[in-house]
DNA sequence: ATTCCGTCAGGCAAATTTCCCGACCTGCAT
DNA sequence: ATGCAGGTCGGGAAATTTGCCTGACGGAAT
């Protein structure tokens, strides 16, 4: 007779892209999902553009990710891969649980956030949760994430003072760095340190994102 | 008697403010200039920002600017300064003719195009004639102008291969050059020089300005 | 054949970015 | 009153990117 696998409980298991830039951390992680026998880790990443390409070769279904990677591009690496495939469900796991990255990362396109504080149970069930299509978060989250919630956002410009709001109109208004600090009176390398922070407030990667942002926020137009 | 200076043929003369990075060049045609008894060179910049400056201050009948400074930057300085003032007259003054360049010139806001290797008596009567709100080509350039629209062109996309096109239309989307290589199986070098070209040919100075360009043209959207 | 043009990429100086830090000021809570 | 948090402003230094040039290669036009 041929030998044929039993699917007796797990008819497919959950296939999972793991993406962090700390070699050590993906290897700890890979031990604590793979315990679980209907999980799968099929690839790992330790930056966006290699999570992006792991995740087209692969098509995971789902992809644990660390956004706190050199220069934010966690957020961009979430933006990537919803825009090839919007049915993506990317679990972030992140050190920090600041509101303004929960809600980044869920602006992003991401499903589930899950701290690195949490249990691996917390991680483990938050998985199944996304990989079934849910949003989740855990409870540390959820927490700070009410508690903000309390303070109502109007936008991304919440988290933006009146001078860097200034400096993303004219920016997206196509000025230069030293049109603006003429136009505010400012050295050239402080406009420079508040480009800098508004994208890294606002995780945007490039000029052409911040654009978009400005525009949706309605602080420009075209 | 008092001694009153005769009022004849000249009420008010033309004050004008020479940009061009060479100073050399702008002693030249300071002298050429000033040889007509109704001409003021009220202010010289040598780049595009003191432009700006001088304009606002001086506010000169007429702006004589080289635009093949550093970064292509005379392109900017026009957009800037018909920005601030709609009725403010501008000559460019270059040492090529191409056709794009012309346009590129005339569609910032430019009133007049005169190539350096025009008789001085050339540019001389181009000075008065957009002083006097006409617009006014030299004869070489009138004719490049002219063979070039026999071949019309649909946008400031005509200018740019199916490469550059692609690469502006991937930048405008928001995607960093590794990306972009990345998906286009390019090197980052080969990237970045297109980005460069782009900006070259367009005569665009920043992203914002680059996203706003292929907005308008179709290729992008938001 | 030769020349032009688009694509591709290396090189290198100059500029910019990234991140860190310190200073000042205002408001606000102790 | 004191301290502390946070927004504003910019210096510093290392890493990266830009600006501009150069050259190679294939294809199209002359």
């Amino acid at each position: 007779m041929t030998t044929v696998t039993t699917t007796t409980a797990k008819i497919r298991g959950i296939s999972i892209l793991l993406v962090d830039d700390h070699p050590v951390v993906r290897q700890g992680y890979r031990r604590v999902l793979e315990h679980q026998d209907d999980f799968h880790v099929v690839a790992e990443a330790d930056n966006a553009a290699s999570a992006y390409r792991a995740f087209k070769s692969h098509q995971p279904d789902v992809v644990v990710m660390d956004i706190s990677m050199p220069g934010a591009s966690g957020l961009e690496a979430i933006r990537n891969i919803r825009a090839r495939d919007a049915d993506a469900r990317i679990l972030v796991f992140s050190m920090h649980s600041e509101a303004a990255q929960v809600k980044a990362a869920f602006g992003s396109g991401a499903s589930g956030f899950v701290t690195k504080g949490s249990e691996p149970a917390e991680l483990i069930a938050a998985i199944r949760s996304v990989a079934r299509g849910e949003h989740a978060m855990s409870d540390d989250v959820a927490r700070v994430l009410a508690m903000e919630s309390l303070v109502p956002t109007r936008s991304a410009l919440d988290q933006l003072g009146e001078r860097e709001i200034e400096i993303l109109r004219q920016l997206a208004a196509g000025s230069t760095k030293e049109q603006i600090a003429a136009n505010l009176n400012l050295s050239t390398k402080t406009v420079q340190n508040y480009h800098y922070l508004i994208k890294a407030k606002t995780g945007m990667r490039t000029d052409a994102q911040l654009v978009r942002l400005a525009v949706e926020c309605g602080l420009a137009n075209l």
